[in-house]
DNA sequence: AGCACGCCGACT
DNA sequence: GTCGGCGTGCTC
């Protein structure tokens, strides 16, 4: 029998399809361009067989090899084939969400080259002639010093483009792709590294070149930045690659650029802001291995690593690396199986490691590395409780609480204001009838958003004018209920007209960079007050913050979802921590209604690490995740009946079997949401083997019920929120 | 997911 | 008499 290519193609169907080969060496890892259904699709080959279970007659041959060495290497095909069964993906989603979007595209590679623009001779002559104006001239003047990338002209003139595109239309400029230039190296200094920082530093490197995780357990402003900045060094040093993989949130330019300065080498970006084009760039240039240094965000842990040195993941806690819908995989969890297929070390790094990653640690199956302070650091903010009970509030904000940021802005220091609610209220109520706006796709109340005089739902965006009267009783009085951003923006502007009040918000910062610009007008150290929500948790070093208000939590206290603790425990360290990078000692008030919590009460008496390990002995009893194993089937549809059907049919479709529990059906947290009815049926076991040996049959039993027509439903593996 | 095929309402 | 609604089924 002749060979059969296996092709994954970007549908979501759980087969792989088979293809005749065409002209040239098609081998796995290779794209091909085939004919599907009535148009075309480009697909990876993953195996090459020579059997198959479809008619010889179907079989189509494919119209082109894309490839002819292959695109994905054998350890990325490897892993990704690991991933698909593990988080139930359908094989050709999978492979597109590993691609960038340019790769998945029946055209040639791009150019590896940067990007780079210079003066032509007509360029040089309409300078000397000077008669071009405002960008134009300025854009001409900066080429005629040298010729510039891409890069470098986005950081000496912002919003070159349309100017750029303009004067090469008149033939002044042009241009052209060049080899990336390697940065001078070291700009700036190495500091001396603490001893702690240095065991830390030594521990790793003696396990480069083979795998071992590393828990980095280091609370904000002891150093973990640097500790990864010393082994992406000595990672470069072996001549191999680095891998690190941030949050969403936290890849700000100001993270870059202290990489390039510190590494001397350019540092490849992959986020979600960048063109589709310079993405495959990045990906490419790892691939062929003249990328040392990628940084970027969740799928970023998909970039090939051929001559692969390090992963390290900050802020592994951090729920931004699960992807939440489509194909539903954990990028920490992914890069720890990178990390052994590829041989190499994994650093996990957090000053309020998630539980999971605690239970791994204690299992032993990782080494953990403390990180306790930076020598010459002040001692870490403590956090004083103030009883919002009896208290005469200020638009939410106590007299103690207010009197602290006095006292902080008198002494021309910063502070923050934290609430993690946006908008203006989060209610708005007749006082007259009781009547609250809600929003009618999905029964929640609905946030009054002051400034815009619009009522939004914040969980599906449906938006609607401010009423001025009561719609229910025509005569009440309508009230906010409750603080939100915007209404603690406005209550201490009124109660500090000298200050200025910035808030930093999804409002606020929604143009790209806004956030950035925002924050780069407080590192002039005037005092400044900032509200705002989780955005301000993390990253930005602001040396003259000394203050951070919390002004409520308590809705974190009592939510059904038994993360809440945990997320609740780490939010609180990680804002309180923008107090902890100060030249002067920081202060950090949190107000609640619930003082006697026991969360809260060992959160401020014995720390994270204690707080973890209590909530960690909880979870083990309950038999509660990371000591147990979970599978969420989601489902929503137009009508009710339609979801109660479908998960009646598909807890029937399972298996019998003593080990597996099952919750549900129940309908979901939110049970309407943007006019659709949610629910879901909740499995658990006590191994991943256990769970993980029906799930597959169970997938496509589900997908053959004739209930499933009318519903939409996904799997998630070990979801991280039951929302 | 896309896309074709297939049977029933309001339009020229 | 048609254009087009989205239910159903298929894609090697």
């Amino acid at each position: 029998m002749s060979t059969v290519l296996r092709v994954a193609l970007p549908v979501p169907l759980p087969n792989l399809f088979d293809y005749l080969p065409a002209a040239g060496r098609a081998a796995v890892g290779s794209r091909v361009l085939v004919p599907f259904g009535a148009g075309k699709q480009v697909g990876v080959v993953v195996e090459v067989a020579t059997d198959t279970t479809i008619d010889t007659h179907r079989l189509k041959p494919v119209i082109r090899l894309l490839d002819e060495a292959p695109l994905l290497d054998a350890e990325l095909m490897q892993t990704l084939a690991w991933a698909t069964e593990y988080w139930l993906g359908a094989p050709g989603e999978v492979y597109a969400t590993a691609l960038p979007l340019a790769l998945r595209e029946a055209r040639p590679l791009p150019p590896l080259g940067e990007e780079h623009w210079s003066l032509t001779d007509a360029g040089r002559s309409a300078l000397d002639t000077g008669n071009r104006r405002g960008g134009s001239k300025a854009l001409l003047a900066l080429l005629a010093q040298a010729a510039m990338s891409a890069a470098e002209l986005t950081e000496r003139m912002p919003g070159w483009r349309p100017v750029a595109r303009r004067l090469a239309g008149a033939a002044l400029i042009e241009r052209s792709e060049r080899a990336p230039r390697h940065r001078p190296p070291l700009a700036s200094k190495a500091p001396q590294l603490s001893e702690e920082q240095q065991q830390a530093v030594g521990a790793v490197t003696a396990s480069l070149g083979r795998y071992q995780p590393f828990l980095l357990d280091g609370v904000t402003g002891s150093g973990k930045t640097e500790v990864y900045l010393a082994l992406i060094e000595q990672t470069l040093a072996c001549g191999k690659q680095a891998l690190l993989l941030v949050p969403e949130i936290g890849l700000a330019p100001q993270t870059v650029r202290r990489l390039c300065e510190r590494l001397g080498v350019s540092v490849e970006v992959l986020h979600s802001n960048l063109s589709e084009r310079d993405r495959a760039r990045a990906w490419l240039r790892a691939r062929d291995g003249s990328a040392k240094v990628i940084l970027g965000t969740r799928s970023a842990v998909f970039t090939p690593l051929p001559q692969a040195g390090i992963v390290i993941v900050d802020e592994e806690h951090d729920s931004s690396y699960k992807q939440q819908e489509g194909f539903r995989y954990h990028a920490r969890d992914l890069a720890l199986v990178r990390a052994r297929a590829l041989g190499i070390p994994v650093v996990l790094g957090s000053g309020t490691p998630s539980l999971e990653s605690l239970a791994n640690a204690e299992a032993g199956r990782y080494r953990t590395l403390h990180l306790r302070a930076r020598p010459g650091a002040l001692n870490p903010p403590q956090i004083q409780i103030i009883d919002m009970r009896a208290q005469r509030l200020d638009h939410g904000l106590s007299p103690a609480l207010l009197g602290a940021l006095g006292d902080t802005l008198a002494r021309g220091e910063q502070a923050l204001v934290f609430r993690n609610r946006r908008g203006y209220a989060p209610v708005l109520l007749c006082h007259g009838c009781g009547w609250h706006a809600e929003c009618p796709r999905c029964e929640r109340p609905l946030t009054l958003h002051a400034g815009r005089r619009q009522l939004i739902c914040h969980h599906c965006d449906h938006k609607q004018r401010l009423p001025t009267t009561c719609p229910s009783c025509a005569a009440g009085d309508l009230k906010p209920q409750g603080y939100g951003t915007e209404r603690l923006e406005e209550a201490l502007i009124a109660q500090f007209p000298d200050v200025p009040v910035l808030r930093v918000d999804r409002e606020t910062t929604r143009r790209r960079d806004a956030l950035e610009q925002l924050l780069d007008r407080l590192r002039d150290d005037q005092p400044t007050i900032l509200v705002g929500t989780q955005m301000l948790a993390k990253g930005h070093d602001l040396p003259n913050l000394t203050l951070v208000a919390i002004v409520s939590v308590d809705e974190g206290l009592h939510s059904i979802d038994f993360r809440a603790g945990e997320r609740m425990a780490q939010l609180v360290v990680q804002v309180a921590g923008r107090a902890g990078r100060a030249r002067r000692p920081g202060r950090v008030l949190l107000q609640t209604h619930q003082p006697e919590h026991p969360l809260l009460r060992g959160l401020l008496a014995r720390g994270y690490a204690a707080t973890a390990r209590e909530l960690l002995a909880e979870r083990r009893q309950i038999q509660l995740p990371p000591y147990s194993y979970q599978v969420l089937l989601r489902v929503d549809a137009a009508q009710r009946p339609s979801v109660e059907a479908f998960l009646a049919a598909a807890k029937a479709a399972l298996p019998e079997q003593a080990s597996l529990q099952v919750a549900g059906p129940m309908p979901a947290p939110m049970p309407l949401r943007a006019g659709r009815h949610r629910g879901q049926l909740l499995l658990e076991a006590g191994s991943r083997q256990q769970l993980h040996g029906m799930l597959r049959r169970w997938q496509l039993a589900l997908r053959a019920l004739p209930q499933a027509r009318r519903v939409r439903w996904s799997l998630d593996v070990d979801p991280v929120d039951l929302y």
